[in-house]
DNA sequence: ACACGTTGTTAAAACGATTCAAAGGATTGC
DNA sequence: GCAATCCTTTGAATCGTTTTAACAACGTGT
């Protein structure tokens, strides 16, 4: 079942069913109606590939993110996935999981598949896998990283701000000596958030690195945060590690927030209904995917009319019961 | 930059390159090796769309979820997503997010891109939508959903035993009353845990039915809960619901486990960090989406060899502070 | 030497939709 | 009544890959 039978069954000629497929305005209403019905009788759909070979694009776009398991990126995707299917657009999903080698094949996947433009959040600074995009006409949108070039568009909140915000009220609650919970520095969150935050603090401030963001991490570093003398106040690079650092230090008989302060980063939905409520930096997900989303279709539908932005969301301070 | 230009480098024919790309053991040593010197040299990737069109199937499957925001579904398509794109297949993702019209268009989506094969978490039990996706030569394999027929795979958790499991421990903590705090009965696993928790309670069960299962919802429904005399315990479709639940009563002054006993389902990953740790009944998500595309991919790489298979995995309950 | 496999390679025909120049038909102006 | 103009519709070429039958080259056994 393909546009020939709908043209013959409609007595027109394929061309005619493709017009009223992409361009029903250049069809006479008599004649569409009679080839929508034909569609409509026969079941027919359009076969994409085809579609995209002739036509020399796709009505698809990529999404790479470093932790599908992490609900930061679950409501960015569910702003992508919105936005573009009520465009008319298919979401490939993809999840580096932290592995270069995986986002390199994911990457290679959208580039077979000829994507019209792909998300990403970069999961280092190599900016070659992007130009290799760019070489195929694939339009790229940083997400939840900051401006870098001025061809490009890209879509973040501020992460230096948000760790100022984190230490300013970690000293506010009486916090002398802090220590930095991060997932690697090579992440740029991790280090930006690590750089607002040395930067607000006076003193040196103990950095514990995990190689991974999660909650099991988090649960890790509780034992190095006691094994090394506990710090007044603890900042952790995401929601997740906080919450595993709460649990940690909790099951250790440490005391929060009395004993210690603790906040996470990314205000997740659970930050709030954790055994003590957690004080976060909130960050606008959901829109972040959307507007991602319209930059990058915005470029593919608009080529000529479209200007490249960089855009900045500011963070907020979220204080709840593990700061108090 | 395609084939041919690859086959004229190499100096073979462009049927060569394809067999270098798909059957290379058809290759002789020293054609394959400069075909792939080719190959590297122009930088080339094959385009999926002409591959797709002349071949008449797709790598790609696609995965259509009732709510990408709920951790149990982020699990779900971890475990697809890694286990597809081991084997090369690309992951096109739809979020229904409850809505029928919504999953329609999803399916539509895929429909159009031939995708291979499709893991769904039907939104409700209407099988039309499915038939078309056959009649496509579409495979489908249902994820979280009991067996249903023969000649289709499914994979699924028994959420009839989950709902016996949840209301036998609520029972053996000493509740005489118990309430269910649900989605709406029309999406399967909410019919099918009440059916499992009323069967065992010899009581009646009270009902209060919630039109979405998220924590905003549990909230709510707490108030709902006060309004009509509190019971001794409740039942939480999901963990979510269970969570805001929980913030709701602890905010309206009630005490958890004192006053209420509270459980929920699914056993998401903050389910142990929340304010007062939950009971829960938990499923093997991660493996639910791994079997489920093995089962796919099966079907849709040896259709020959496949036999169809109906798993269904036993929930497993969790105590904790919610319920002691 | 000759027929006969075997192995490796090629040429050309698909796949299904889109595009665009050109043709057809109706309407208008003079 | 004729030419000019407009609006629809058509036909054929095209996108890049896969497939298949045919062909060439090369031993091998008689």
């Amino acid at each position: 079942m393909n546009i020939k039978e709908v043209a013959e069954l409609a007595g027109v000629s394929p061309g005619t069913v493709s017009n009223v497929l992409n361009r029903p305005e250049k069809v006479s209403p008599t004649t569409r109606r009679r080839v929508e019905a034909a569609i409509e009788n026969l079941g027919f759909v359009r076969h994409a590939s085809a579609s995209t070979l002739r036509a020399g694009y796709s009505r698809t776009i990529g999404l790479s993110v470093i932790d599908i398991g992490n609900p930061f990126f679950t409501d960015v995707a569910a702003g992508v996935e919105e936005t573009a299917s009520a465009l008319g657009y298919a979401v490939i999903l993809g999840n580096s999981a932290g592995s270069r080698t995986k986002e390199e094949r994911n990457l290679r996947v959208l580039a077979e598949q000829r994507v019209r433009g792909v998300l990403i959040t970069p999961s280092d600074e190599d900016p070659a896998r992007l130009d290799r995009l760019r070489a195929h006409n694939i339009n790229v949108v940083l997400v939840d990283h900051p401006p870098h070039r001025a061809d490009q568009c890209s879509v973040a909140v501020n992460d230096v701000v948000g760790g100022k915000l984190a230490v300013e009220h970690l000293m506010a609650v009486g916090a002398t000596s802090v220590a930095y919970v991060s997932g690697p520095l090579t992440i740029r969150q991790c280090q930006d958030r690590f750089d607002g935050a040395s930067q607000t603090f006076p003193g040196a401030m103990r950095l514990i690195q995990m190689p991974t963001m999660t909650a099991r991490a988090g649960e890790k570093a509780a034992q190095l945060l006691l094994d090394s003398g506990i710090p007044d106040a603890v900042f952790c690079a995401n929601d997740l590690l906080a919450l595993g650092v709460l649990r940690g230090l909790t099951r250790l008989g440490v005391r929060i927030p009395d004993d210690v302060a603790l906040m996470g980063y990314d205000d997740i939905d659970f930050a709030s209904a954790s055994a003590v409520s957690l004080t976060s930096v909130r960050q606008p997900t959901y829109q972040l995917g959307k507007v991602a989303t319209e930059l990058l279709l915005d470029e593919c539908d608009r080529p000529s009319a479209h200007a490249h932005q960089q855009i900045v969301f500011q963070p907020e301070l979220v204080v709840r019961e593990s700061t108090r």
